[in-house]
DNA sequence: CGTATTTGACCAGCGC
DNA sequence: GCGCTGGTCAAATACG
């Protein structure tokens, strides 16, 4: 019976009418001996009468799921003050007495992998997420659209117990744009203890892509500060540093592939601590979302490689992306002696975890542009991978990158490039076809289609399960068996049972970070319709639902509701 | 003249 | 310790 429900929930809730539909003919036979007439009539009036009745069961369902997502909304709130109170409390004594190299210095600088799910402030821009939630709990109330956001940065601070259970995050930040973040890679102070205890190596994201002009226009300004010929390749290697603000630790290498000279090789490392200008970010939430795919890997192996070692370097194909995991700590292994193709085999001997996000497998649409990663292909290709990695992605959150991140003098996220690769992953929404009546079924299909996703899933529950963790005191990792945990919290076992309740692997885990990776720009992209209004491309035609919408909330709600259900049965939020 | 780039020198890490 | 290599610095130079 309850199964029954689920199953009436999920669908009624979107579409009540659709599922009355079939009843007119069973009716039909149950009361043939009626005149026509009157068959009909009584027909009609028991169809109105059984419609009304499934609307108000969809209607209770819905002021459930509500209730529900409202509970998991204050859980999250109630955990993430909390977290942010003792990141406050470690870090206070420590902060104060370093110099402040930066302007910005939230306080949790040292946070280093950090899916958060929750609400946004309308006003909310880039680079403000963190104050907000620290200050304005309250006003996210405002925006019922659920959020992703992922946020990695370096672990410089801690003498705290956090500091076991962070350790293996700590020793992988290093690789994101969080505008929040802060480095301090220019004072080597003694403060540095993690760093020395841990010999880590900075988390670099490489990007790969085709490319004719002397560096992939990223939307970040860079300062050339040296140029080397490395070994292995005779075409030299540029090293670049962001001079977006004065002290941004950012550097980037830039490099021809020895093999193929039209293929730029950009590694990109540090974390910028000041906000990305609006073109900057797409690229930023690229390389971020790799970095986060890179570290939620790292930390899955790091853990469980007890049990899983896993492989020195590996390939991950996601929709045509290939991401390429090096870990030199497991081996030397030239890792791109896995790239296929024409890369070199031994372009750079990454002595960092690397990641390599090979761009160069997608193929211009048009001869005439091939060269900035920035042109409509480039995005073309990135929404075709956010869209076919998780729908909602794309819908909700991802193309806000795109739509900032283009410029007047790139190529914007075309409206034709965004609707064709859009429709491509998501036919069920083909503009010319969706009317005012059909718009519900639409939205029904596509909330289905969100949250069947496993990508969206993984997201989710990795969010989740970060919200969980930072709760208590203990980190949770995934292994290779799925999202089980290490350590015994119950918040961890939250996670756990979150992630088995949904059945996600370890795949989907790992790319949930590159799904919402924007969100280490610190950047939080709304599910409703304010940000799309900003554009006039093809997805308005999903930007319907406002920001209240039933969209928003229905396709919060249908996973959710697993959420809920295990923060409800694994751990009492008044109890943190 | 201010800013960006070039380029040789310098430094640190690593292996032998 | 020495050499190699990657990475950075900073003076010289180019450019608008």
């Amino acid at each position: 019976m309850a199964k029954e429900e689920t199953k009436a929930g999920q669908v009624r809730g979107f579409d009540p009418l659709e599922e009355s539909l079939p009843k007119p003919k069973e009716m039909d036979k149950s009361e043939h001996s009626l005149s026509p007439s009157r068959r009909i009539e009584q027909g009609d009036h028991q169809l109105i009468k059984s419609a009304r009745a499934e609307m108000g069961e969809v209607k209770e369902e819905n002021e459930r799921l509500k209730m529900r997502l409202e509970r998991v909304r204050r859980d999250y709130d109630t955990l993430q003050m909390q977290f942010f109170d003792i990141i406050k409390q470690d870090g206070d004594g420590k902060q104060q007495q370093q110099s402040v190299n930066y302007a910005r210095e939230p306080e949790e600088s040292d946070q280093l992998v950090s899916l958060s799910l929750g609400w946004k402030k309308k006003d909310e821009k880039i680079g403000k997420l963190d104050d907000h939630r620290i200050t304005n709990k309250d006003d996210q109330q405002e925006d019922l659209a659920l959020s992703l956001d992922c946020k990695v940065g370096p672990a410089k601070k801690g003498n705290t117990s956090r500091e076991n259970s962070s350790e293996d995050h700590k020793e992988e930040a290093g690789e994101a744009w969080p505008p929040s973040q802060v480095l301090k890679t220019t004072t080597r102070s003694g403060d540095d203890e993690a760093s020395q205890l841990n010999p880590t190596k900075k988390a670099r994201v490489c990007v790969r892509a085709r490319c004719d002009t002397p560096t992939m226009n990223d939307g970040c300004q860079w300062r050339k500060y040296g140029q080397k010929i490395a070994k292995g390749n005779p075409c030299p290697r540029a090293y670049y540093r962001c001079t977006a603000a004065p002290s941004c630790p950012v550097r980037k290498q830039v490099q021809r592939c020895a093999d193929d000279m039209a293929i730029l090789i950009t590694t990109y490392e540090g974390t910028h601590n000041h906000p990305l200008p609006v073109s900057a970010t797409a690229m930023a939430s690229t390389t971020s979302a790799a970095a986060s795919m890179l570290l939620s890997r790292s930390s899955t192996s790091g853990i469980s490689g007890q049990c899983h070692p896993a492989p020195a370097a590996t390939s991950i194909d996601l929709h045509g992306l290939n991401f390429y995991l090096s870990d030199p700590l497991r081996s030397k292994q030239q890792f791109y002696g896995h790239l296929p193709g024409s890369m070199s085999a031994a372009v750079l001997s990454p002595p960092h975890p690397t990641i390599t996000l090979d761009l160069t497998s997608i193929l211009p649409r048009s001869s005439s542009s091939v060269a900035s990663p920035y042109n409509s292909n480039y995005y073309n290709a990135i929404a075709r991978y956010n869209s076919s990695s998780s729908s909602s992605s794309t819908i909700s959150w991802s193309n806000d990158l795109f739509n900032h991140g283009t410029t007047s003098h790139h190529q914007p996220f075309s409206k034709s490039n965004l609707g064709e690769s859009f429709h491509h992953h998501l036919p069920f929404l083909d503009k010319a076809n969706i009317t005012p009546n059909q718009q519900d079924s639409s939205i029904a299909a596509a909330t289905k289609a969100i949250t069947a996703d496993p990508n969206f899933q993984s997201a989710l529950a990795t969010a989740l399960k970060s919200i969980i963790s930072s709760g208590s005191s203990s980190s949770a990792t995934a292994n290779s068996t799925g999202m089980t945990t290490v350590g015994s919290s119950h918040g961890s076992a939250g996670g756990d049972v979150l992630g088995r309740k949904l059945g996600w692997n370890e795949t989907v885990a790992a790319s949930s970070g590159s799904i919402f990776g924007q969100g280490a720009a610190g950047q939080v992209v709304p599910c409703g319709s304010s940000y799309l209004n900003k554009s006039d491309h093809s997805m308005n035609t999903l930007s319907q639902p406002s920001r209240t919408s039933p969209i928003s909330l229905r396709f919060a709600s249908s996973k959710l509701n697993a959420a809920a259900t295990s923060l409800g049965d694994h751990r009492d939020p008044s109890s943190l």
